[in-house]
DNA sequence: AATCTTAGCGTATTTTTTACGCTAAGTTTG
DNA sequence: CAAACTTAGCGTAAAAAATACGCTAAGATT
């Protein structure tokens, strides 16, 4: 594969559990000689190829890591300040692997939503909470910031919420990724009055279990439904 | 300046006149022996300088052409397709104007939006309403396609709308501009009963003038009031 | 058996949106 | 100069959506 060293594609993939957004990185190899302490972690990524479009670039990445496809994937952002590729050690990592002659990379970015269980992820691999990341390599941090803000106003307008959840989820679930992703508080009542009212969120007969307290109807995602008439959750 | 071969930046810059939305195009210099028919106009943009941040290139592409600074400016998109340089003719005409050995070129695609008024642009260019362009020059057809659906999106959200209007404009003017943007439209009564309740739009106590009807009141954009609390128009 | 937690339905109130009637201030027409 | 025409500009009533909050039910825990 025939590697284009100024332009690279980088994929900020949000998962989500235990009540709180995730991001998943990647820690760069240490190499001999090298200090233990910062700058270890990164987003996946990669140079482009040569004769291969940028979306395909980024899905490349995507399943290459995961083992999945059919992944949802949305390019926010480009990222091309001439001075983004330091400190300089990161650098020097970034030449090593890549075997070329790396100056400027100019980075077209993108967020990914998938749900944590279903991925085959464990290599060098962190599902990190969204918020407080530790330093990451290059201009990684910023990339992570302007991901999130795109993705809390995409959460708004469109079903992206189903993308982090299972195939079967609870009102109690949907909830709480809305309340955990846009920082808000609903009431569980109006939140259920609204839900019923579309009717792309179905009930199914099956029930949740192993819960500690009176289990509830599990939903599914009518996409087909949905597309119908875009009408959004909240 | 030391051109970067393999990134440029295209501008779709928007205006509003006569009742429909503007996008200012460029004609590609004809040369000796070529054909005058298609493939003659394109987007403003350039390749970016090796120093320079994208987002620099593209305010230097832009005062450059329209001798404005200050302009709404929004990077929406990247369009990278191998195969995006076509047809052969425009390729080669890329490559003698630059006068650098083009392949692949990604492009960083930003949208302004200008009032038409202020501008000092004359030579080689033409404002064409953004409905039926001609065929355009590369992938710059598709480019105007998704910055006008970028635009749409974010019409809604964010007061893009005194970015067309002049400092001073009627109600009237401000309807029109939603109808036609967004493809709606609008009762005016209820239009303006919304428009009353917006802190930020303050009325002044001119008129306007040389109308063929009862002059309207002057409305003024007051952004430090709308920056408080952001308010959607709509 | 009492208590705790979350599920799940309902009603009343407020706010926002929609539909549409009407007068006023100018210009144009006969 | 009066009648007709066009757009400005204010208002009211009904419908729909958002908000606030009361209450019972089902299961687990003490």
């Amino acid at each position: 594969m025939n590697l284009n060293p100024h332009i690279s594609v980088d994929c900020v993939i949000f998962g989500f559990s235990e009540g709180t957004l995730k991001v998943l990185l990647i820690e760069r190899e240490k190499e001999k000689g090298e200090q233990l302490g910062g700058h270890k972690l990164k987003l996946p990524g990669s140079l482009i190829s040569e004769q291969e479009d940028l979306d395909t670039s980024a899905i490349r990445t995507l399943t290459e890591l995961t083992g999945l496809n059919n992944i949802f994937l949305k390019q926010y952002s480009v990222f091309g300040d001439p001075g983004r590729l330091k400190p300089q050690e990161d650098l020097e990592w970034l030449r090593r692997t890549s075997g070329m002659k790396v100056d400027r990379v100019v980075t077209v970015a993108y967020y990914s939503l998938i749900k944590i269980s279903d991925s085959a992820i464990t290599d060098r691999t962190i599902w990190h909470p969204v918020n407080n990341l530790p330093e990451l390599i290059f201009d990684h941090n910023h990339i992570v910031k302007e991901a999130l803000q795109n993705l809390r106003n995409e959460f708004r307008i469109k079903p992206l919420c189903f993308e982090l959840l299972p195939k079967k989820f609870t009102l109690r679930q949907l909830q709480d990724i809305f309340e955990s992703i846009l920082n808000i508080t609903l009431d569980s009542r109006n939140f259920r009055k609204k839900i019923r009212k579309l009717d792309y969120l179905t009930p199914l007969s099956e029930k949740e279990k192993n819960v500690n307290h009176k289990p509830a109807k599990l939903y599914k995602f009518d996409r087909h439904r949905y597309e119908k008439k875009e009408q959004p959750l909240l």
